[in-house]
DNA sequence: TTGATACTGATAATCATTTTCAGAAAGAAG
DNA sequence: CTTCTTTCTGAAAATGATTATCAGTATCAA
């Protein structure tokens, strides 16, 4: 998995005639060695743990590369910051977030991304993305408030 | 619908101790009788048109007001505005959004609803609200591009 | 009519993200 | 390895949507 991303990468690099510089590898080992989605500033903290030197505006423009390479996603979820997640070699997903404790669980479901395309169909509309996001109180949360 | 939307708003006001200022009206105004959904921009240009004298933060702050109301929901799609789409009496609706001529299509379906019920419930989630963004290109756009 | 309080418009502040820019690093060519 | 061109970097300034501030104004209950 990792070993494809990192090829994935290279390989987009490449044709884009864009170098293969430090602070780029850093940030992207960096991503791809954390699960959890992450924020600009959470990279940028985790990144800089390691390798100091990092700049700010060096995350979003690694992570604009990362994201055009297919290799992350970048997600909205309306709380006014970009998170990014990992793409390569995972499956499409969809979010629930619990308001209470901000916690991200990622939900699989076929018959509802089919019928989504049904949709779509009886309007002629052909999709290239979609975007599925499901708030609320999580079973942890709805415990602990009685 | 105006008639109750107006009654609502009133209500909204009366039992949270807000004035009925003549700006808050105005926005209202141009507002309900808009039909489609309305960036901030667009709608402070809309009653400027015909309230001259309307500010621009008036205007956010109205749409605060009339969303806690219940009467507006405020959309996010991910290009950095806020929208604001008519709430009270109109039915719980989804979008597609044609990333070429960026026409929003709302679309209605009981059955990914339910899925999305029987989804949470495996999880002891309690939907509070969600939130189905379909990205692509719409019939039309599909033509001109041959 | 009055007085307390909420509201307004203009403007400044905020804050995530982008851009700018002078110096540094990458990579091709010799 | 050196040189040269071009891209990249970090720091700091700019941007742009949204929010807060504030002095003057409007609302509304008494």
């Amino acid at each position: 998995m990792k070993r494809s991303a990192r090829h994935i990468f290279d390989q987009y690099l490449q044709e884009n005639g864009i170098r293969r510089s430090k602070p780029r590898e850093q940030v992207f080992d960096i991503f791809i060695n954390t699960e959890t989605h992450l924020t600009v500033l959470k990279l940028y903290e985790l990144t800089k743990a390691r390798y100091p030197n990092i700049g700010y505006a060096t995350v979003y423009r690694a992570m604009k590369i990362i994201c055009d390479a297919g290799i992350a996603d970048e997600i909205n979820f309306g709380d006014g910051f970009k998170h990014y997640e990992h793409k390569y070699g995972h499956e499409h997903h969809d979010h629930m977030i619990c308001t209470e404790c901000k916690e991200l669980i990622e939900v699989l479901n076929p018959e509802i991304e089919e019928m989504q395309q049904a949709l779509a169909q009886a309007y002629d509309f052909t999709i290239t993305n979609h975007r599925l996001q499901i708030f609320g109180v999580c079973g942890k949360c709805k415990k602990e408030q009685g």
